[in-house]
RNA sequence: GCCAAGGUAGCUUAGCGGCGAAGCGGUGGACUGCAGAUCCAUUACACGUGAGUUCAAAUCUCACCCUUGGCUCCA
């Protein structure tokens, strides 16, 4: 039974899906005006991680991530570059995907973008406002908030605190906690409405979107942390004031943040990092592991440090499965004794009893890392029949599928190609040098070659 | 002020009523010409403070201290 951690109720609950074996995930995706940051990887890593198992658990998965194209920060970047908002839009929506696949996240399966929906927008605001939910001023069409009570269900908020607003009081708000539906402008990009011409407002997109693709009400909701308020708690009350029906969603699962060396990430700090930064000096398979290795609710640390932790541990698996993949071409011999499926069994049952408590990564982690101790231990003894050692191999497989991680080496083998000829000639002769105990340039060769991120096993 | 998360071995993280935990690090060993990598073993009074509930508490209750984040830019 899979149990997921819900922000509505604020504790874990048996996962039921909505309708037979199949999900609707929605998950918002980025505003596309600049490089995608270490944080956005975080999350995305998180619920590529949550689809694959999901999935692997026999259910239908259907993930929908939007694309916020029609923007403030975009409008006013593009103006700032001379450039057309959606052209540059564009670019980034671009460059987020790619980014995305480095980091292997690949399962979202549509990205609905919010410029090319603005039918279903209207057509959202046009119901929110005859149910008597929205009203138009001259500065747009907003949402009143004093006709929605569970108004702050999902953030603990009371709507008499949303009075106090930091941002100028607009005096067409019938309550300062209002939010934009219909942003009426004269410039940017524009669309005509009933109400004017204008741009929509930051929540509509996603109803809007959710609606047409996953209907009124579905399964799991995700986002970042920040995200809860009021990008979410707005969602809540557009969509069930629409259509009336409630939940909208029966699954908030939100993310951790990401900070930095205990700080928390921005651009006064100095201490922002895109993804493209990181990918620069660090694999992206390492960043993956050390997501991992804290639960997704949580805050996580980044550091230099933390992420070399991560690939040292993560090397201590991927050895020994290229060992066993080794094994398969050796002469395995059905032995009476076989510790191997025991543990297999039991480390087993322990990574999925975890991954079933709210996607518990670490610990479950936990049960890899004592398999893989087990098996180390007993393979200087022993080796296992060839069926067991399928058997554990197929566990690595299922592994690799569900964490979205490469624990064959093959990967790295077919990347060095080139250089990987002189590399061996080089080699050989440092070879040749040690035979003939000529340590004083053997010992410079490997130091050099260590200078150029190389590593020398003998 | 309100809301939320958290304070667990040197470090990073799990556990959240009863077998003292995973990785990294440290130490010892195997391997090696040496070093590293790898493998094995081992190490560490572990649970912010004070009280309470209980046969039993890191885990529940209360109080307090400290940290971080959110409060309409934000994954």
């Amino acid at each position: 039974m899979l149990y997921i951690y819900n922000t509505l109720s604020q504790r874990r609950e048996p996962f039921q899906a909505v309708k037979d074996q199949v999900v609707k995930l929605f998950v918002c995706g980025p505003t596309v005006y600049e490089d995608a940051h270490i944080g956005h990887a975080r999350t995305y890593i998180s619920f590529d991680i949550i689809k694959r198992y999901l999935q692997y658990k026999g259910y239908t998965v259907y993930y929908l991530q939007n694309i916020t194209d029609i923007d403030d920060k975009i409008i006013k970047r593009s103006q700032k570059l001379g450039l057309d908002p959606l052209k540059l839009a564009r670019k980034y929506e671009k460059r987020y995907h790619q980014d995305m696949e480095k980091l292997g996240v690949n399962q979202v399966n549509f990205f609905p973008r919010a410029s090319e929906h603005i039918d279903q927008i209207i057509g959202q605001i046009q119901t929110l406002i005859q149910k008597g939910y929205a009203y138009p001023t001259p500065r747009g069409v907003y949402f009143d908030i004093s006709q929605f009570p569970d108004y702050g269900k999902l953030s603990r908020r009371k709507v008499e605190d949303l009075n106090v607003s930091r941002l100028e009081t607009d005096p067409y708000k019938k309550n300062q906690g209002d939010f934009a539906l219909w942003k009426l402008r004269d410039e940017g990009p524009l669309w005509d409405s009933p109400w004017g011409s204008g741009r929509p407002g930051w929540h509509i997109e996603d109803t809007a979107i959710t609606e047409e693709y996953l209907g009124s009400q579905y399964d799991i909701h995700g986002g970042g942390l920040d995200l809860i308020f009021p990008h979410h708690e707005a969602e809540i009350a557009q969509m069930e004031s629409a259509s009336g029906k409630i939940p909208m969603v029966a699954y908030w699962m939100h993310t951790g943040f990401l900070n930095v060396s205990g700080e928390k990430m921005s651009k006064s700090l100095g201490n922002f990092i895109t993804i493209r930064d990181l990918l620069e000096n660090h694999h992206s398979q390492v960043f993956r592991f050390f997501v991992l290795s804290t639960h997704y609710r949580s805050p996580i640390d980044f550091s230099i440090k933390a992420l070399e932790q991560s690939a040292k541990s993560f090397t201590r698996i991927k050895k020994l499965v290229n060992r066993l993949y080794q094994l398969l071409d050796e002469d395995l011999k059905e032995s009476a004794e076989e510790p191997f499926q025991g543990w297999l069994q039991e480390y087993k049952e322990q990574f999925f009893h975890y991954m079933d408590q709210d996607f518990n990564t670490p610990p479950a982690l936990a049960a890899v890392f004592k398999l893989t101790r087990k098996i180390n231990q007993a393979l200087a003894q022993t080796k296992p029949s060839l069926p067991v050692l399928k058997n554990i191999l197929s566990f690595f497989h299922d592994l690799e599928e569900i964490l979205g991680l490469q624990l064959r080496a093959e990967d790295e083998e077919h990347r060095v190609d080139e250089s990987a000829e002189l590399l061996e000639l080089i080699l050989h002769i440092r070879e040749k040098l040690r035979e003939e105990k000529e340590w004083e340039l053997a010992d410079k060769i490997r130091a050099k070659l260590i200078d150029l991120g190389y590593e020398i096993q003998d």
